[in-house]
RNA sequence: GCGUCUGUAGCUCAGUUGGAUAGAGCGUUGGCUUCCGAAGCCAAAGGUCAGAAGUUCAAGUCUUCUCAGGCGCUCCA
């Protein structure tokens, strides 16, 4: 509809004007202000004014003098010189079938030039449980992925583990017997119950833990991270990750790039190039500042597994996208300026970046300290509040947005929880049209339905498109929560006002709520959030 | 100090590539159940869009500066 108007406006310009390459200038929009009563304006009139030195409201009215009355619409010209158009209520409410007989909803939104795109989020290190703070990106990352897939691109999604470095030398001690050596302290070790559950849990599994010593060689510890590693991934991580719905195509790890000579590879060549160079006893990458990527007791930085990660990534796929904490933003240029020296084209590698939440109960603040072991899991946050409400309040905001998180918010049951209100506007549809049978011999007739309510529920619903072209196309979970709360709110409107259980059925009403129902449960859908029957 | 995200109603947040009189939920106040689920509906009050200057026919939106908050600025991850 947009498009069509907006041919007409650029033919009645070359009538009236004569003039070509206004093509580019023409836009119509959706009129958003709530006194305006049209569908759709163009500034065209304001735009073209002082190009043409002429008063806008002329110009306005000079083209709609152009423009061909149809029986889609009717148009007016408004001051300063708006050209509004009003779509006709008839075809306004062709939607309703068009929602009804569409076998996919979101089948427009597919792309025509998929492409292999690879999600990298989540990715904590392997020390312990997920706690809360994890929850907003793997939601994110999550949602992100799925997306894609929407769209079509061929996705693969990943959980990179660092099981290589300091942190996992740190777990090691922690966990096994093995006293602490060099320049590792005590107080630096982890702490908390599920320490001990792990101990036992690979002493079980693996009799030898227990005998672990202090004169343990390196490769042999090596090893041993290598299981702890995988024993923490195993029993938590994927576990506290499935409980929300989350799997990922493969758990990348770090390790891989060194026994493979990913990572001896890149600092070749980076070396070879120049963009690498000793200083004081290191090897450091020249980037905004010089940046160690072997330090000079020898070993490997992150920064070094990093590069040679993303530079396996983008010469293997079109787009990397990873989903990373606003605090490591400062990381961005770093990697950016290694994958340019490697030669990659950096526009190919997306970084989210994800502010973060805080979670409260009422007003207390719920500390996410992981020191001492003392911190919220996620998993207690699932349990407690489920994944329906978790899935809606971390997608509720966008991501650039700080999240302040209400516990007591997320476990109400009345409309202060707006997952219930939505989930309950999809319940109390599906009784009516249990109530009612089968709709399929019934034919709509766009013309009957005209009352107020029904009008602004249609227009509701003539916004689904918009808003999944702007949210699943433009990556933005939260301007669909937003939408189904505003569906949601027109049809709770609705039924309080317009009884539909009637002597005799208007069906006309019945195919408007059918049709908002199946709106609502593929927007539900979208976020991972159940569409129940019954609550 | 530098970088980065944020600042919109009492609270939590939306606000399209700049468009008309600033949007929603919660909270507050006042109404609504002989009737499809009140897990709901209706109405009212509530704003110098942090501040200042600039660009523009038009600025919450763009530019610059100031103020406030979060996060980061390690041979840490």
């Amino acid at each position: 509809m947009k498009n069509k108007l907006k041919n007409l406006l650029i033919e009645a310009l070359k009538k009236d004007f004569g003039k070509n390459g206004l093509d580019e200038l023409v836009e119509v929009q959706p009129t958003a202000a709530k006194h305006i009563k049209a569908d759709y304006f163009s500034n065209i009139a304001m735009k073209l004014s002082k190009k043409l030195n002429k008063d806008p409201m002329d110009i306005a009215l000079g083209i709609v003098k152009e423009l061909q009355p149809t029986d889609l619409f009717t148009f007016d010209v408004a001051k300063p010189g708006y050209i509004n158009f009003s779509i006709k209520n008839t075809q306004k409410n062709n939607i309703v079938t068009d929602i009804i007989k569409s076998k996919d909803l979101l089948a427009p939104f597919k792309t025509n030039s998929p492409k292999k795109i690879h999600v990298e989020f989540v990715s904590a290190n392997p020390t312990g449980p997920l706690h809360v703070g994890h929850g907003r990106g793997a939601i994110y990352g999550n949602i992100i992925a799925k997306f894609l897939r929407i769209q079509g691109h061929d996705v693969h999604t990943e959980y990179y583990v660092n099981d290589v470095g300091r942190q996992m030398t740190l777990l090691f001690h922690s966990i096994s017997k093995c006293e602490v050596s060099g320049d590792i302290t005590k107080d630096e070790l982890y702490k908390g119950e599920y320490i001990i559950d792990a101990a036992s849990g690979i002493e079980k599994k693996f009799p030898k833990f227990k005998e672990i010593s202090t004169s343990i060689g390196a490769s042999e510890k090596r090893k041993w991270i290598s299981i702890i590693c995988q024993y923490m991934i195993e029993n938590y991580i994927k576990k506290d990750l499935e409980q929300l719905g989350i799997h990922f195509d493969e758990w990348f790890y770090e390790t891989s790039l060194f026994e493979n000579m990913r990572v001896k590879e890149i600092l070749k060549k980076l070396e070879e190039t120049g963009h690498s160079k000793n200083h004081e006893g290191a090897l450091m990458l020249k980037a905004d500042e010089l940046r160690p990527l072997i330090k000079s007791n020898g070993e490997h930085t992150y920064l070094a597994s990093d590069l040679a990660y993303h530079d396996y990534k983008l010469s293997k796929y079109d787009l990397v996208i990873n989903i990373w904490g606003a605090d490591h933003h400062g990381y961005i240029p770093r990697i950016k300026y290694g994958m340019e020296a490697l030669g990659h084209n950096t526009k190919k590698l997306d970084i989210h970046l994800i502010q973060f939440a805080n979670l409260y109960r009422g007003k207390e603040k719920i500390s996410m300290s992981t020191r001492k072991g003392k911190f919220v899991t996620l998993k207690t946050l699932v349990d407690e509040i489920g994944n329906d409400a978790i899935n809606f309040f971390y997608l509720t905001k966008k991501k650039d947005q700080h999240l302040d998180f209400d516990l007591n918010v997320a476990i109400a049951e009345d409309k202060n929880n707006p997952v219930y209100y939505i989930q309950y506007a999809h319940a109390r549809i599906e009784k009516i049209l249990n109530e009612v049978g089968k709709l399929e011999q019934y034919k709509f007739n766009p013309d009957s339905l005209k009352n107020d309510f029904e009008k602004k529920l249609i227009s509701s619903l003539n916004s689904f498109y918009e808003t999944c072209e702007k949210s699943i196309t433009g990556l933005q979970p939260h301007v669909m929560t937003h939408y189904l709360q505003k569906l949601s709110q027109d049809f709770h409107s609705y039924y309080a006002n317009v009884k539909l259980l009637t002597e005799k059925i208007d069906y006309d009403k019945i195919y408007l709520v059918a049709a908002v129902q199946k709106v609502i449960k593929c927007g539900l859908e979208l976020l991972n959030i159940n569409a129940p029957e019954k609550m």
